[in-house]
DNA sequence: CTGAAAGCGCTTACAG
DNA sequence: CTGAAAGCGCTTACAG
């Protein structure tokens, strides 16, 4: 395998030569420069990662940390989003998945003393205070993607939650519903999501519209481990829903997935989607659009792009003109909550 | 940030033994080790990767190559599960998309002289001759993943194509179906990916069952560039296969993606699904429950792992008992071919 | 069981 | 514009 070494030698010249010129940095004159690159190519000549990454102390690895899978809609699109701003600037993506608080737990332990990568993009994580405490004092920049909180991360990349929920109880109100609830997703207790937050936006934009607390509700969502499967969570969630007193005509659900499961389940059970309950998720994931399902539309992919951006200039040393970035989710109407 | 050194120091001990502590690899005593963990852990050490690649010439590294994207439900599900068994095994697991054959070729020329992984994974990609003997060539073991052919690579997993064709064949045969055709979907045109073997599979199948060839159709695939969208792709191929001479009362197509929107376009063109036109697809991917395809499941998370297995053994040097693997697909019955 | 030392293949001041 | 040399932080024979 040919280094550095070799092709110095096969083009008559030094090895820093050689390292600046194939690099493209400090001036090499154009003759030699073709001349090295003619000999690198010759040979199939690589950089050893490895070798540049000690010398030159930095890895050119970002971690992209995400919940339980890398192959969830929002997930993959994130990734495929950093992946796409990032691989061009000659960085890795590499994927880290957690599932437990000890996963992460390690991950965010190890961070100090780590010196294999330059930056982490963390996905849909809420940090705790000692976790807030340890981001802040290691080198390494992070940006949280659909994270709750900003505490901790150097930068992050979310969707107002707040606009959106008045979104979708705006079209709730204007389509007649007294009657309205949030109904939260089964979900990993080993971490907050952002189901918190968003059933609490869709109180707050409720009221703003003037509802009252006897025409709301909230169907909390339980540890995933309850229940045997997806299915189960689902017709569960499903009966309490019928089965509650001045049962709500509208709901939010807070995501896709939940929502069209939902919908089915409610159906089998012969409550009417719209008719007698109408239903409004949230992301606009592959499914929605086949399911007739109205959504608040998020864009986990844009999302990943713009993170990636982010750490990309704060890898550079530069200072972030928006660290924290706001998206805005758009309302798509469809079936389930019936004609305008 | 703590270096080897600084935990030898810590501990009293020379490099070398906090390195064999460390790695678990040489005899240390139980008390030396004890001291170095404690070491180490008080200043939040971790062994550079670089450094230890550079030293032992392993990268620690495995590359999966995907065409297009990465949030594919194909792709991601492969990566997902080559994670799973890849992660364990301290190695971190780095996506490459390659969206032109320029792309692949950069990748694939730069193999020879390349330090940078210790194995690849290649989804979905039949390489050509040159390729092939690229491939041979290298020191790094690489694994096909859903490739046409096993042709350079060290390992392949990839699903029966022609059992999963007899599968689909088999039963639109019972269903009474005389006249029946494949659909291909609209193609990358730089890459040759599993279409025509799948065409191919169908067509023997097809004949094996005592169809002959007025009673079989192909619909070919086109290059997708010529379309302005998915939509219009499919809509156009829509319209070829209503425009059929002795038009098939059952179509095979190629993936479920395309079978779906497929039988939506159908359907608003007029023509029954099943009655007039029954549909099978290929994948059973998360949408085509809902959409009541009947189609061919395979299972792309199981194969990442099964390539990751293959890629982990021959990265240790060992031979493999069983090379080239080849899993079966099952046939899901929906509303899409009718009640059986 | 432990240590001294060479070496992995680069980058980067420092000189010229 | 180019080169000699130090050094990045480990691993791994080789000795003892």
């Amino acid at each position: 395998m040919a280094s550095l070494q070799d092709v110095a030698d096969l083009a008559g010249v030094s090895v820093s030569t050689v390292s600046r010129a194939l690099r493209g940095t400090g001036r090499v004159s154009e003759a030699t420069r073709n001349r090295i690159k003619q000999a690198a190519e010759s040979v199939h000549f690589t950089l050893s990662r490895s070798a540049s990454s000690l010398a030159s102390g930095k890895t050119m690895r970002v971690s992209i940390v995400v919940i339980d899978r890398i192959n969830t809609w929002f997930n993959a699109s994130a990734i495929q989003g950093a992946y796409e701003v990032l691989e061009p600037a000659g960085y890795d993506v590499v994927p880290r998945v957690v599932s437990t608080s000890e996963d992460l737990d390690a991950f965010v332990r190890h961070l100090p003393g780590n010196r294999n990568l330059d930056g982490i993009i963390v996905v849909s994580i809420n940090l705790d205070d000692e976790y807030v405490r340890i981001l802040r004092d290691i080198t390494v920049p992070s940006v949280g993607l659909d994270a709750r909180s900003r505490a901790g991360y150097s930068a992050t990349v979310r969707v107002d939650e707040q606009v959106a929920m008045r979104q979708a109880v705006g079209l709730l109100h204007s389509l007649g519903h007294r009657r309205i609830g949030f109904v939260e997703m089964p979900n990993n207790p080993d971490f907050l999501l952002s189901a918190k937050r968003r059933s609490g936006a869709f109180l707050r934009a409720a009221r703003d519209l003037g509802y009252n607390e006897f025409d709301l509700s909230v169907f909390e969502g339980q540890d995933f481990g309850h229940f045997r499967s997806f299915d189960e969570a689902v017709s569960q969630t499903s009966s309490r829903i019928i089965a509650q007193f001045r049962r709500p005509t509208a709901l939010c659900v807070e995501i896709d997935d939940f929502a069209i499961a939902l919908q089915y389940a409610l159906r089998k059970a012969g409550i009417r989607v719209p008719e007698d309950i109408a239903l409004i998720g949230f992301d606009d994931n592959s499914r929605a659009e086949m399911a007739g399902l109205t959504t608040l539309r998020q864009d986990p992919h844009r999302m990943g792009q713009l993170a990636a951006e982010q750490i990309l200039q704060l890898m550079q040393g530069q200072v972030l003109a928006e660290p924290h970035q706001l998206l805005q989710t758009t309302l798509v109407t469809r079936q389930s909550t019936g004609a305008l």
